[in-house]
DNA sequence: TCCGACACTAAACGGGAATCACCCAGCCGT
DNA sequence: ACGGCTGGGTGATTCCCGTTTAGTGTCGGA
């Protein structure tokens, strides 16, 4: 479509940049990464592995991105998007606030223990490893699913059903225990857990009941 | 004690293990691989750093300890150790069993922002780097440690007290709380939070409240 | 026909963990 | 007193990692 679009205003200089190969490539490449590092986590998806994948060089890598970890977190990104997504989609139902946040955190979970590497990657790792300017995009991107998911706390704030606290703390505190279980069922699966079901109902319950009045 | 008794039984012939040169240097290395692992996390405790700062080749390092993990799983039993040994002191106090409750899980957030590199290995770490049979020790401890919290939630438990969940689903749901809380305020130190002691409160407050009866 | 941009590559670099083949000093039994 | 064994220690090496450099082939446009 665009390509079309350049043609018929300039037909005979540009029509350069959509030649194919190069987009092509990038999306490849982030579909083998996304395998591998499903499938291996962050370290198990070394360039070379990537790159044999698709059948390429491994320097051939660096000309669609700048380094592993903007491969990375790029794809983390397109996984937080789904997230985001789903939580401005509970946002938008007609329910009270308190519903909302339950049906926020119980996605939330759900999530990372269906995206476990991916949810390792951007919410378990040390700012160590990956340096903060280069998370900046996925770093915004969870702000603002944090964002969306205090919302209702501000609403529960101001209906004054908080038993204390701020909506903010209150939020944070939310979202800390929720991370909580669902970090340690994944990075220590050798351990003997309850069931995970029963752990994220027990957590709600108890969280919810213990930070909101009725 | 044993070379005693070795000695007494061959005079001539063992006291040969406690030379005393292997058993210094191992505890040198600990001690700088602590210094250094304190200072600068996991991925920058090498074992050149290390041996350059007990003043040895790196492949010294490899005739007294098995490889890095070890090096630094041992460090961290130590710090586990004293984590339990807080444990322990608490629940020895006289004082009803949700105050114990509420101890252990003040001292171990404590711990845990005093010790971020040590937490973040042992308890954030993913099973991935490294294997389970290495860590066996170190987890010992720690399932020593849950042990020992997960026992006034038994007593919590047995009267009555328990808004829903079983002791043991319940002990986990509390661990994980507190456990996500010190493990974001430890990985995400860049984002904006409330203060670290409303928030412990707030947590410590919300989970005992939703998950225990009065 | 030549030029420059572009996708790509082979080779190399520096730095990690771990291993190898060796040293060398001290203690053993003789 | 002495030759051999042993155990702490070493330098060189291996393998893998992410990343860089210098260069190759191809193709669209002038």
């Amino acid at each position: 479509m665009q390509a079309v679009t350049l043609v018929l205003k300039k037909p005979h200089k540009s029509a350069r940049k959509p030649k194919g190969d190069g987009h092509l490539r990038r999306g490849e490449i982030l579909a083998a990464a996304e395998r591998i590092f499903i499938a291996e986590g962050y370290a198990g998806a070394t360039i070379r592995k990537i790159a044999d994948a698709v059948g390429v060089s491994s320097t051939a890598l660096y000309m669609h991105f700048r380094d592993k970890d903007q491969i990375l977190l790029e794809i983390s990104d397109g996984a937080i998007e789904r997230l985001l997504n789903l939580n401005i989609d509970i946002s938008a139902r007609p329910v009270d606030p308190v519903s909302q946040v339950r049906l926020m955190l119980e996605a939330y979970m759900r999530f990372a223990l269906d995206n476990p590497n991916t949810y390792e990657l951007v919410f378990c790792g040390s700012g160590a490893s990956i340096s903060v300017e280069k998370q900046a995009g996925t770093l915004e991107l969870g702000d603002r699913c944090f964002e969306n998911f205090s919302e209702p706390f501000r609403e529960i704030a101001a209906a004054g059903r908080l038993k204390s606290g701020t909506a903010q703390s209150a939020a944070e505190v939310a979202w800390a225990g929720c991370h909580g279980l669902v970090s340690l069922l994944i990075t220590k699966p050798n351990r003997t857990w309850s069931s995970s079901d029963d752990l994220m109902s027990l957590m709600l319950d108890g969280l919810l009941d213990g930070l909101v009045k009725d």
